[in-house]
DNA sequence: CAAAAACCGTAACATTCGTTACGGGTATGA
DNA sequence: TCATACCCGTAACGAATGTTACGGTTTTTG
């Protein structure tokens, strides 16, 4: 168990075991099992503890009041159920949190959180920078969903890669088209038509651009 | 000052004054003045301090290395420009900050609110939840972006809003096309159709669903 | 009260995108 | 070496969405 308090601390401070054992997490937890289909947090729930999934998956869905569910997404072990919730206004479970297997999550209330805060400045760091490069992730994603056509999520993207004139995908079409929210053909027909038009050169992966003011007026 | 250093804890507390003055938050800052046009922070500059802006108008874009920019948002005093950005492992600001006005910015350095969090309990709590909103209102927009379709977005929307079967947009039509990212015209025929096929009544800002299977299946 | 602004529904047409299907290439492992 | 799994480009077709335009109602404003 105290290994799961140390993967936590690792978690949000993403620094070294050296450095994690001179800090010494020793925070205030209890731990709850849970079996295959169990509930683990009900929607609208008010969150008074960190959940902590340390071990197992579960699934979180939407429920309507009239009791229809809507699948919504998987949580793999380890990852914190609620770090950012505890501290909002609205303190609820947006979801149904249930058990996909057998699942062990490491509960600690937000007052115990707030002392370890006040008492480890490394502890708050590593608190405010899980939470803050969530942040930063959920607003990038909003910003390429929030261009609209497909030709504009991916001058968006290129833009955002460019150097120099050169551009790296750094991944694959198939995964940038999941990435988008498009289908794998749409993304790679625009592709084929921003080089048709002489906008960019493509290949392989690699890219260059080859007129910016084009390729700026593609974004909304 | 000190009157914007109230503003700014009435922002992250969303409490009452009286509370405030109990709080007595005295946080070491900088102020720094800007005249209409002046570069506030560029893109790629490292943040060691919460920028909080307390008069003007600011616009934020993004520059490609090759020197074109990108608008992307205009922001409106007061608001704090970089709150979770401090605390990201990539603390760099990934915008362009202008001022479109004469503006005022309050300086808060990462140490400093860092004391300040130890110290005063309520503000830790402040600005955990200005965060932690930020992350819920990110969250929800994702959720209705990542629904394909436009009656799966609305779908989606009125499951959220259901109360025994009723609900209401809450806002205009107008406004909740653009809060969907799509054309009002666009959201106003799905609107209809979905009337049309009898899955919801809807009139003047309030609707009835009528067949929750169906609805359901709109979504993804 | 009159003008202006905001909001809404509708329709016709153009554009974009999803869907499906096919063939080819490359890497991996049995 | 063959089978398998990916990854990619392309094409044709249908569906979904954007675009533009119009008339109407309601709300705000002077």
């Amino acid at each position: 168990m105290n290994q799961d308090l140390l993967f936590f601390c690792t978690m949000c401070q993403e620094k070294s075991p050296k450095e994690i054992d001179k800090i010494r997490c020793t925070i205030d937890h209890t731990v709850k099992n849970y079996k295959r289909g169990d509930l683990i947090a009900s929607q609208g729930d008010r969150i008074s503890s960190l959940y902590m999934l340390t071990k197992g998956k579960v699934k979180t869905e939407i429920i309507s009041k009239s009791g229809l569910t809507v699948s919504v997404e998987e949580i793999t072990a380890p990852y914190p159920l609620a770090a950012a919730f505890i501290f909002a206004d609205n303190n609820r479970f947006p979801v149904e949190v249930t058990a996909m297997e057998d699942c062990e999550v490491v509960l600690i209330s937000k007052s115990s959180i707030e002392k370890q805060m006040a008492k480890c400045p490394g502890f708050l760091r590593g608190f405010m920078a899980f939470i803050a490069n969530r942040v930063q992730f959920l607003l990038e994603r909003l910003k390429i969903f929030s261009q609209k056509g497909i030709k504009a999520k991916m001058a968006y993207y290129i833009l955002q890669h460019d150097k120099n004139g050169s551009f790296e995908l750094g991944r694959s079409i198939a995964s940038l088209a999941e990435y988008f929210g498009v289908e794998r053909p749409s993304l790679s027909r625009a592709i084929s038509e921003m080089t048709h038009d002489g906008i960019i050169e493509f290949e392989a992966g690699k890219g260059k651009i080859l007129r910016y003011n084009d390729l700026k007026e593609l974004l909304g």
